[in-house]
DNA sequence: GAGTATATGGTACGACTGTTTCAATAACGA
DNA sequence: TCGTTATTGAAACAGTCGTACCATATACTC
């Protein structure tokens, strides 16, 4: 009895609203800017979410899974060398349709320093990469637990993604992981 | 004639400020708290700076300023392997000490992907260090306007610092620098 | 139709924001 | 003491923020 609950309405919001936040970022985020790019109003983002922190949080959450669904479709099977399976995730990772997702990324990581309280799972967004990658580049692992190697390749990129995005110079980027590339190839 | 200026005042207020941004981070800053936690009024820090804006700038100088010092202060020789040296320049820069600074280092990297009109000379800040560090690998450059190596040495201590901060697993990012340093080696 | 649960709009509250305005005070030279 | 300039306090302004309250509309069962 009564109007049924139309849980799709929240589904397409959340959709929406993640898009919005990758376009505008974390930081200056506020709901009635918001409401008002998805054709809604505040007052229904509180009813769907019930609160501001907690639609941040799924927000959160479905670019994180869209994130992880992507690199999923893309990583490259374990043919060729580490060489180049590492310029390939580079090349997609640091290519400019991601750069809304690297973006959100930094901004969450800096906003996570200041106030841990509310990113509790922080470290394992970062670790979490590591069963992926730790697959990816197992012939340069000295052994199957080595958390080593892929902590040093996702520092790399990460690095570099820290100074591509800040100075756009891909060039100077470009060969660095190259040159990374080759020396963990030998 | 009239009331002699006190520019000292405004050293002693930047100072002072540059402190409490260093301890409470940039992010949710405001001109009532801060004030309040040095003494003075929202009166007179307009007074001195003009607007926030210009505030915040002063301050991120200040930092900048700090940090360069410090970091000419501690730069070790350059005796031993680039291995050490590098190994040196991870134990400084992660030390508890320089948290504060790490922290507003990726405050305002994050902050200056998304309002980049406002960091005029964000990509500066990134390279700057390139003069200090480039000098400091020479013996691992390919040359002397090798711009590559202390791209990738700077990318590996900011991606494994980006993994410390976030994870506070301090073994683990100890050993991929060590890893690193060993592969820098060959 | 009545009954009922979900979905909305409108509005206002209280707390904050950076900044401005107006007035008062303080320190100097003459 | 007086003029002048620097400094400072108190208060208000115009805006934004997240959120709560109240009424209404909608879509369903019976």
């Amino acid at each position: 009895m009564g109007r049924p609950a139309d849980p799709a309405r929240r589904e397409r919001t959340l959709a929406r609203a993640t898009d919005y936040v990758l376009a505008h970022g974390l930081a200056g985020l506020s709901l009635r800017p918001l409401a008002a790019a998805l054709d809604t109003s505040p007052r229904m983002l509180l009813y769907d979410f019930g609160s501001k922190q907690e639609l941040v949080a799924a927000v959160l959450a479905e670019a994180r899974r869209r994130g992880a669904v992507r690199l999923a479709e893309h990583l490259p099977p374990k043919t060729g060398s580490a060489q180049e399976r590492l310029r390939g995730i580079w090349a997609w990772i640091g290519a400019d349709e991601r750069a809304p997702f690297v973006r959100l990324f930094f901004e969450v990581h800096a906003d996570g320093l200041v106030h841990p309280e509310t990113y509790p799972d922080q470290g394992e967004a970062i670790t979490d990469w590591f069963d992926t990658l730790g697959a990816t580049f197992r012939d340069v692992s000295t052994g199957p637990d080595d958390t080593v190697t892929p902590t040093l390749v996702m520092a790399v990129v990460r690095g570099l993604l820290f100074d591509l995005t800040a100075t756009g110079d891909r060039q100077r980027t470009d060969r660095a992981l190259d040159r990374f590339a080759e020396l963990l190839n030998q």
